[in-house]
DNA sequence: ATGAAAGCGCTAACAT
DNA sequence: ATGTTAGCGCTTTCAT
């Protein structure tokens, strides 16, 4: 833990100048091939590894690219809580991780390897947010949030420094790159089958109110339109609050006024419904259909398994990092926008029979 | 993306010196409430964000910590490739994601957001591997690696350099901190029922050979041998090469040596050789009961579902992370070791029945 | 309470 | 091909 050697140390060692060290390991064909050799012979020796804070600062940048992940986790204790009986932690936490979160993520680290950029992840919440994603943001060449994690004024700021990619808002910051879904056409596909296949007429749409959700309310509501479908007002969720989603169905039975499907905006939101109905006695799908939106890995382990509308999240969490690593090579004069294509995934929760996984 | 505001632009505006600006950040109570608020007001008017490099530089420490994740995507080709068809790539993929790696990493990330660190996370394979595990060394405070995945000698070369942490293999480089599982207790508590319960005698151990896997063979066998069951020597798969693992199910099925059931050394290659016996027409569990190791979400998904020992992943993570803030904030004389419980998870593929999951 | 100045370890001109 | 040297942006004594 003593620490470590340096340059000099390795410089010295191996009767050659700093500068040569420097040279023997970035650019080795610009120095003698003995040199080099007993440069990298004395690094070996001294067990030289380089700090990649001084190198940053020399060259002002730092070979790495950030993704700042919001904690999600403080919906933890009202998601977990309630609801089903809690069986074996094992069964519990998978409704849990991965969510569409986790899986982009795995597309950023896989790019980023593969590109050669190390990464930094950043988390934070309400209350240490701006603090860490600033903190984050002095670490990296470049950076990746997901939308309406973090103030825009922030990473407007942080936006004049370095590249910032906001993931998956149809609208936004418009300084920052922008990786986001082809919402409609996934709403599209999705209400074509459950109207033209399941013929269900009544539709009710379930979404905590954000940017997000409203382009896809909108596609909604666009094809009940022109289906010449009654378009209701949206049920309002809340994020972790199943307790309200239950009140409101409840509302909807007694009233006798529930519809043939429940097109919720996200799987999350959908697994709620799922499960409000399981408690409630309701029978899903033969009752009532539910449909979700994302293609966690959660909506194939629940019976019955969420039929949904599938991002396509590695490839977001890949693009991100291509834009960032493009704009880094050559500054484009104006921000990127990618829009990436979903593909519907039909399983029982519309009431098609299982699938054989 | 010009260059970003200093310290030197922040004290200037502010009409102060630079180390005020410094202060002003990192001991506000040092520096006048007045002079902090215009520090702060410059800062923000600028669009300041500190250079963590400059930072790490001075200080001598990053704030990051480190976690060098191997990549195991080579496999991906070959274990993707082959037994079941490919349906859709939404039922494809989750057999790889999120795999044992991947939820340690969570618990780590989650550790360290709430412990106020930053994660670097650095990838690798075998030609990337040394190159890529020093870079992200020299960028962090404390490192931690998974067991296996890079070679001693690098990691008891960053060790003297940083603290470094290996995970869950039972002997090793014994400079470095170190998390295990009690693989003994696991595989006691796992035999128990397969002995106990199910009644089965005739076993198979199957696993590919490494430290891990010989830990959890010697506790398989010591188990047998006090039941005085015979004990066979394992059946070695190799990583992603179930073309291998078949041929030698085929063995013994001609042989008519079926075991009554196989233990795998991990939930991956008991799923190779779920997929395995069912290709072959061998009904699981009904003919041949199959058990796993490790709890990967994978083995809930698969029908039928995985009976396994379930590994505390999360908080293997997080005790990684503690190990090393505990250690940079007072080194240790001697490095850590801690050995985390695991629990059995009965699902069906033992001959149980079906869990209501 | 604030400023001056000396590094931290490395890169990259520029010299030689 | 190799050495000299001036920073990179920040923290931290040590003065004032």
């Amino acid at each position: 833990m003593v620490k470590g050697p340096t340059v000099y140390d390795v410089a010295e060692r191996a009767g050659v100048s700093i500068a040569t060290v420097s040279f023997a390991f970035s650019q080795p064909h610009r120095v003698r091939e003995s040199t080099r050799n007993s440069v990298l012979d004395a690094a070996r020796e001294l067990g030289y590894v380089p700090s990649a804070s001084a190198r940053g600062l020399a060259k002002g940048r730092t070979g790495a690219l950030g993704l700042f992940s919001f904690d999600y986790l403080n919906l933890l204790p009202e998601a977990a809580g309630d609801g089903a009986k809690s069986g074996s932690e094992a069964d519990e936490d998978c409704r849990l991780f991965p969510i569409w979160v986790d899986e982009v993520q795995r597309g950023v680290e896989l790019e980023c390897f593969s590109r050669g950029y190390a990464l930094m992840i950043g988390g934070g919440n309400k209350a240490s947010g701006e603090r860490a994603v600033t903190d984050i943001a002095g670490r990296v060449d470049g950076l990746i949030v997901f939308a309406r994690t973090i103030p825009a004024e922030v990473t407007r700021r942080i936006s004049a420094r370095i590249p910032v990619v906001e993931l998956s808002d149809p609208e936004g910051e418009s300084s920052l790159h922008r990786v986001t879904i082809d919402n409609a056409s996934g709403i599209g596909q999705l209400m074509e089958h459950l109207i033209g296949f399941h013929r269900f007429r009544r539709f009710m749409f379930v979404s905590i109110p954000n940017a997000e959700n409203e382009a896809r309310y909108n596609a909604y509501s666009a094809v009940l339109a022109a289906h010449g479908l009654e378009v209701q007002p949206p049920l309002e969720s809340r994020p972790g609050a199943s307790a309200v989603t239950a009140e409101l169905i409840a509302e909807l039975q007694d009233s006798g006024s529930l519809p043939d499907c429940f097109v919720c905006a996200n799987d999350e939101e959908a697994l709620v419904v799922l499960e409000t109905l399981k408690a409630a006695g309701i029978p899903a799908p033969a009752q009532v259909a539910v449909t979700g939106f994302d293609g966690i890995v959660a909506g194939r382990l629940v019976r019955p398994s969420l039929t949904t509308v599938r991002q396509p999240m590695e490839l977001i969490g890949r693009t991100a990092v291509d834009i960032l690593i493009d704009t880094l090579t050559d500054p484009p004069a104006t921000p990127s926008h990618r829009q990436l294509p979903v593909s519907l995934a039909v399983r029982e929760s519309c009431g098609c029979r299982a699938q054989e996984n």
